[in-house]
DNA sequence: TTACTTTGTGTCATTTTAACACTTTCAAAT
DNA sequence: ATTTGAAAGTGTTAAAATGACACAAAGTAA
């Protein structure tokens, strides 16, 4: 057990590997992305929220604990995208600068393994935090470019969360309990970049009856206020138990 | 340049990444998977083909030289499942030993990228093979367990084939050039592990007009002999071009 | 009271899907 | 030469899903 434990050099992080979070939110409007502001001496100032990952921990946990880390969060939907790491994926001097000066050891070749998560953005809000790390809920359309490789990863993230939207109930994550049929259909059309004729995805939805409308309704706004609804996860799950496959979008 | 050279350590091998391959095959029955067999005294008798990675080499490269260094094949469709690694993958004795047996180094904690490559069995027919390293088909049905956590390696790509196929033409990877539209039907049968309406099948496939029949049947089969179809890469870009999504599977 | 803004609702034509059975064509066996 | 066996190939119909489309209702703010 001793040997065992010194093999794997236990509470020690790997040199060779990192986590990258592509940490999702939703403002009602548009998707957006929670960054790390590196300050304005090096290439790009921005980048994804990542560290290298523990020989002690399995590679989810890793994900979560960078999540948890800068933000507070956690039991937060989580899924991997996939692994990164051409060797020549640190590409600038001051990419290198900024590595050395955050981490112990000299920059070894790293290989990265991304993950997505979906927040509610209200759980999480960059001014009210104290941590160290600056952080900032950046829209998706407006990034051009970010540190390293990390524009890619976004771009396999938002790759991914279109695909898994059509077919799992995940978008609730983004949502706060209580949500109305257009906020859904607006997450909707974010994600997917596409528009969708309101009247069918009220249909759609309300077909599939996987939401249940609340006795609850918008207040204070200055229109017709509009129901609430929250998710049913039990609904959903008979759903599954008749072969849904998938949401047709 | 030299310095770079130096902090990569190029042209030596990553102690703890490495690349495994799920590579399918099909019989005109079902789904093949080529496996190691690492011999009787150890644990479970077969593996997915792997090794360490280059410092040198993106993880494509590293997936794409696995697979040349056991089958001899190049440009072969390849596509990265994900990253695996818990820190007690090597879950037992024997295990461990093989690793040592295999690999210059002691075992560190491996992080393992997964990839699955599509073939047409006809291209690797393992006993006209004088490699070292035994390697078999076996049909992916008949897999109850493999060494470390392989299993769940096997699983994803499965799922993610099952995926991929029902968006993307790749299933014409594992037929071979001239094909007849039963092929095809058996193929996506296996893939998917369910049953498909043969004439609703072929009506669906010959809308979408990506298959073209050539002058050339089947010969020598005791029944009526199937027409001949060719994959029409250009049909499909026009297909796609035109909003094309999926296959409706 | 008026203006403004967003919610919420139904129909119809078209397309897609699912279910279903029999004839044809060849090789092999008699 | 005839029969047998085995897979290929083909069309219709009913049901369901999709896509396109416009106007009244309900609230706040001015």
């Amino acid at each position: 057990m001793e040997k065992v434990d010194k093999i794997f050099q236990n509470k020690e992080l790997n040199p060779n590997v990192s986590v990258d979070c592509v940490i999702f939110g939703f403002d009602f409007e548009k998707l957006n992305v929670l960054l790390i502001d590196r300050g304005s001496n090096v290439g790009p100032r921005l980048a994804l929220p990542g560290n290298l990952i523990y020989n002690s921990e399995n590679l989810n946990q890793a994900g979560s604990r960078v999540l948890d880390e800068l933000t507070g969060l956690k039991n937060i939907y989580l899924e991997q995208v996939g692994a990164f790491g051409d060797p020549d994926r640190i590409n600038n001097k001051s990419d290198q600068e900024w590595l050395k000066s955050i981490r112990a050891e000299p920059t070894a070749r790293v290989i990265t393994v991304a993950y997505f998560s979906l927040v509610k953005m209200a759980d999480y809000l960059p001014q009210a935090s104290s941590f160290a790390k600056t952080a900032e809920w950046v829209s998706v359309n407006e990034i051009t470019e970010l540190a390293f490789d990390h524009i890619d990863i976004l771009n396999a993230a938002k790759g991914k969360l279109k695909e898994k939207i059509k077919t799992q109930p995940i978008g609730f994550n983004l949502l706060p309990e209580k949500f109305t049929l257009s906020q859904l259909h607006r997450l909707y059309e974010s994600i997917l970049e596409k528009p969708l004729d309101k009247r069918n995805f009220r249909r759609k939805i309300q077909k599939l009856d996987i939401v249940t409308s609340i006795k609850e309704k918008q207040r204070g706004v200055p229109h017709k206020p509009s129901q609430l609804f929250i998710f049913n996860q039990e609904k959903y799950q008979l759903l599954t138990e008749t072969g849904f496959d998938n949401f047709g979008f």
